[in-house]
DNA sequence: TGTACATCAGTGAACGCGCGTTCACTGATGTAC
DNA sequence: TGTACATCAGTGAACGCGCGTTCACTGATGTAC
């Protein structure tokens, strides 16, 4: 079947923006291109007429990933608001909830160091993050309180969800908010 | 073959020291069991003598490590020394990059996340780690700090892993680190 | 002390399954005549 | 306007592979006589 002029590149996009986001629930070996393919109505065959390979997918929806994170607000929860609010959508039991529509880094980041890192990763999702924080932070040691301040919440998030216990994730999430807020002075 | 009594528990504590080591290193799922087996010159179908599936390996090898991170120093750079000590050595090169004798924390959480999480996690590792930070800590907002410092190390860790620039890997490290000194006094 | 036997840690072939990837194909549609 | 053809996004069977798991077995050793 023939299809119109934009067919293709809007299968592309579905299959790209599935795949981010089972990426990031499921993380990426836990996710199959047959399972993947069939959600979206498609077989696994027609997957190698978009990308040459499962690593290629990869790098295209961590591109996307990065992209969404920069220009708008939503996918959820990551967006380019003001640094309080940054904090507190980050570190909120909807964002607990839901990885994927977060943020890739406490998901990804143990996958990707333990195979050989993608392109996109280190400079579009990493570095990027950073230059977002330490733009609204505006402090002689800005570098260092977003290295900081990143790295508290991610580890944040990825705990409180590792954990069984709801309370202990709880507080996982609001003591680390909450000293967030404290050493940065956003509150 | 009929062994000396202690062989078959010296065999068992074989595989789960394997295991422990391999999980921290290349994640749950990516560990095969029969690679495993291969590597302590044994053959894959003996596993079920000693474990009744890969699900309770799992359980066993965090068990272990959660003793062997609460009782000695070793395994590596994240026993009981005194806080400054422990964060120095969690935070160095050499812990980043020997993950397999290192913190279970940033290797493994988001795996569990994803998968239902297992009983000595929660307990015997979490909690086990912020009870101990929070001991030498002694301050009045100590189960804050010690949630939003662990946080930190556990993040940044994860961060200096996964990014393929040196540079900001050691940046990572050094800025979390020096900011954890500042924030907790402990310079 | 010497022999027969029971034990049981470890063997290795086989199971069904899903993985990533390949490839000959289908068939609806836009284009050329 | 009507027909023949080329296009090409998507199909689905098949590939080799490693996974977790099962099971009938082997064979060296400690024990019983």
């Amino acid at each position: 079947m023939r299809y119109s002029d934009d067919h293709k590149a809007a299968t592309r996009k579905r299959i790209i923006d599935e795949a981010s986001r089972r990426f990031r629930r499921d993380g990426i070996d836990a996710t199959g291109l047959q399972a993947l393919m069939k959600t979206l109505g498609l077989t696994h065959g027609g997957f190698y007429a978009h990308f040459s390979s499962k690593d290629e997918l990869v790098q295209k929806a961590l591109e996307a990933t990065a992209t969404r994170l920069k220009t708008t607000c939503n996918d959820m929860a990551v967006g380019d608001q003001a640094l309080p609010q940054f904090i507190d959508q980050y570190l909120s039991p909807a964002h607990r909830a839901a990885p994927e529509h977060g943020c890739p880094l406490p998901t990804m980041s143990a996958e990707l160091g333990q195979h050989g890192t993608p392109s996109p990763w280190t400079d579009a999702v990493v570095r990027d993050r950073l230059a977002m924080m330490e733009s609204q932070l505006d402090r002689e040691d800005g570098a260092q309180a977003s290295v900081a301040a990143l790295s508290t919440l991610v580890g944040a998030l990825l705990l409180s969800r590792s954990v069984h216990d709801p309370e202990l994730s709880d507080r996982i999430l609001e003591q680390a908010r909450d000293w967030l807020h404290q050493q940065l002075d956003t509150r």
